[in-house]
DNA sequence: CTGTTAGCGCTTTCAT
DNA sequence: ATGAAAGCGCTAACAG
């Protein structure tokens, strides 16, 4: 618990009869040569004397601080840990450090928190998932401080820009929409709200344009968006699901698929179902997006997308710290299948067809 | 995106024709007077410069870096996240960044990653709830560094050292055992494994004394352990739960009401509880800890005790970077009810009475 | 191979 | 009320 004077280079030097920076050389792995007998005996001296390089001293100079930094739009989203867990260990192999920040969905701050991270130092900034894209506030305020910006997105079509990592989502909607059609489902439905991330739009356009390919359509009467969510919030998300079911399930040709845009909004579309008196999957399907663990404890377990979080956020990182190729990086997110999809009911009801009071019953 | 050469106080000393010092000063809200005049002048050509101080020179010429650290075990935990979200909210506040290190509750690699943290800087360190106490090597090693430190941990009894925010865990147990005894519950069973945070073992002193309290006690084989977990992971940890409730079930007199070390183990024990054909909670009652929204989402919702982890995180925070007072903080958590507890089973089993085949019917 | 000498951008006496 | 100058701990040319 001594809090001895800071050990420097110099102190370092001292001991070991040479000069700060012969240690220095040493420090860094020796560019030019350097006599064994030196190494050994700077070696030593650092090591007696407990010295310990400062990264504040060594970024100031120029060099690398070591450290970058990472914005997440919230972090009580359930996807984003094994983002941030991906990244940090990435980092750390690096030897970097990781700077946090969450903004809690508040698009605006984003550039203010970057332009910290910046004044501390950091040698780039990952954004996972950010509302837009690198031309985002936050992403050019970063790089026009000459600090390298990457972010997880959703890919789109067309190339991926140089510094992303993009999660190919609808790749991920033609799966479901393979799966489901074989079960024999036609009328599809989807739930999500207007605080989902930028993936959503990408899983709507890309459940339409699954369909589309079969000669299908999303009737939009069949989309559901919950705007009553204010900030983010696990079980609020859920709720919002809930909202939606019940809204798309209250007409008489409801659908008898529904896709939600993420595992949350599912499962509150399971929920809902239950509530309805309405069996999953026997008279309903429902497939999600993300691969939650609260997915699999829900009866009976979703069906749903698995999207590789832990991989994209080494990924985010490797990127924005060696920015070696100069494409980003397409993510194909993959189907699991479980209990909460299975063949369409039989008696599908025509559109125009009279509810029942059985129908009605909550 | 022009990487304009870094603006420095120099370069706005040099615009509003006044010293490097006059602009230190004016920087940090002038310690001592300073003409309004200047003061604006100054301010005019900082914004005019796009001015931007560098967290670096100020930390490295000894002052603070206005950084800090915090440690997390797992940080795909789903009790870290609001812990997370607490401290930075509260450092973004107080004008602090936080560097985040996760280290997978390979606890020892924490002293590596705190010392890689006071290299870069940080004024202090967090730790959320290491397996030990601020003694702990990682923790002495930063405050031997110099740099002050401060942990989640479970309060235990006694005085809480300064630094810390204790969780009264046996609190939490008295709660439970008073909800379950009112309901009828004699025979009380404990589902924990070798992985957990150091507030496992409170856990179950708390349910064993708050048992003892009332005259009855926690029969060891009503205790069980796994051991098979390795790395944490959300759904192996529910497994764990199962396969300790497979266990704590497979005897003639099996406990009315499991309670769980936290409730990814109790929600492991509510499907086990589905696997052997038992209610829940006509048959057993089940209670967890921690209170996550997984917990929400399962038939029947499961009663929990709930921990503030949002604000702990926050306080945790506060404690290190104003370590004002010089005791701890002591938080209590509360008991939430939900669907998972019910009243004791009439038909009592008697130690020694033999199973019957309904019994033993996975 | 190793030592000298300048700084990086900012704070901080000490003068003025 | 403001300025001059000396570093914080380290790196990066150059010299020797």
């Amino acid at each position: 618990v001594t809090i001895r004077h800071r050990i420097t280079i110099k102190d370092v030097a001292r001991d070991a009869s040479v000069s700060q920076a012969t240690v220095s050389n040493w420090l860094r792995g020796q560019p030019n040569g350097m006599s064994a007998e030196t190494r050994e005996r700077v070696g030593a001296s650092a090591r007696k004397l407990g010295y310990r390089p400062s990264g504040l001293a060594r970024g100031l100079r120029g060099h690398g601080t070591l450290a970058i930094g990472l914005i997440v739009p919230s972090i009580t989203n359930p996807s984003m840990p094994p983002i941030i867990r991906g990244a940090e260990d990435r980092a750390s192999e690096l030897g970097y450090g990781v700077f946090l920040s969450n903004i809690d969905r508040q698009w605006d701050k984003a550039a203010d928190h970057a332009l910290a991270m910046v004044d501390k130092g950091v040698e780039a900034i990952g954004f996972a998932f950010s509302i837009a894209g690198l031309d985002a506030p936050a992403a050019t305020a970063a790089s026009s401080a000459g600090v390298p910006v990457g972010a997880l997105l959703p890919a789109g079509s067309g190339p991926i820009p140089a510094g992303v990592v993009g999660l190919d989502n609808e790749a991920g909607m033609r799966q479901v929409v393979d799966h489901l059609w074989n079960l024999g489902h036609r009328r599809f439905g989807f739930a999500t709200n207007t605080r989902v991330t930028a993936n959503g739009p990408h899983r709507r356009a890309g459940l339409a344009a699954a369909l589309a390919s079969r000669g299908a359509s999303l009737d939009v009467r069949n989309v559901a968006e919950d705007l009553t969510l204010s900030r983010f919030d696990e079980w609020e998300e859920i709720q919002s699901g809930r909202r939606d079911a019940l809204s798309l399930l209250a007409t008489s040709d409801r659908p008898t698929a529904i896709c939600a845009v993420n595992d949350l909004l599912a499962i509150g579309v399971v929920l809902a179902a239950g509530d309805l008196g309405l069996r999953v999957p026997e008279d309903l399907s429902v497939v999600g997006f993300d691969e939650l663990t609260a997915g699999r404890v829900l009866r009976p377990p979703l069906t749903t997308i698995n999207v590789p979080l832990y991989e994209m956020g080494r990924h985010l990182v490797a990127k924005v710290i060696e920015p070696t190729e100069k494409a980003g990086l397409r993510i194909t997110p993959s189907l699991v299948v479980r209990g909460s999809t299975g063949a369409a009911p039989k008696s599908t009801r025509p559109r125009g067809h009279r509810m029942n009071d059985a129908d009605r019953r909550g």
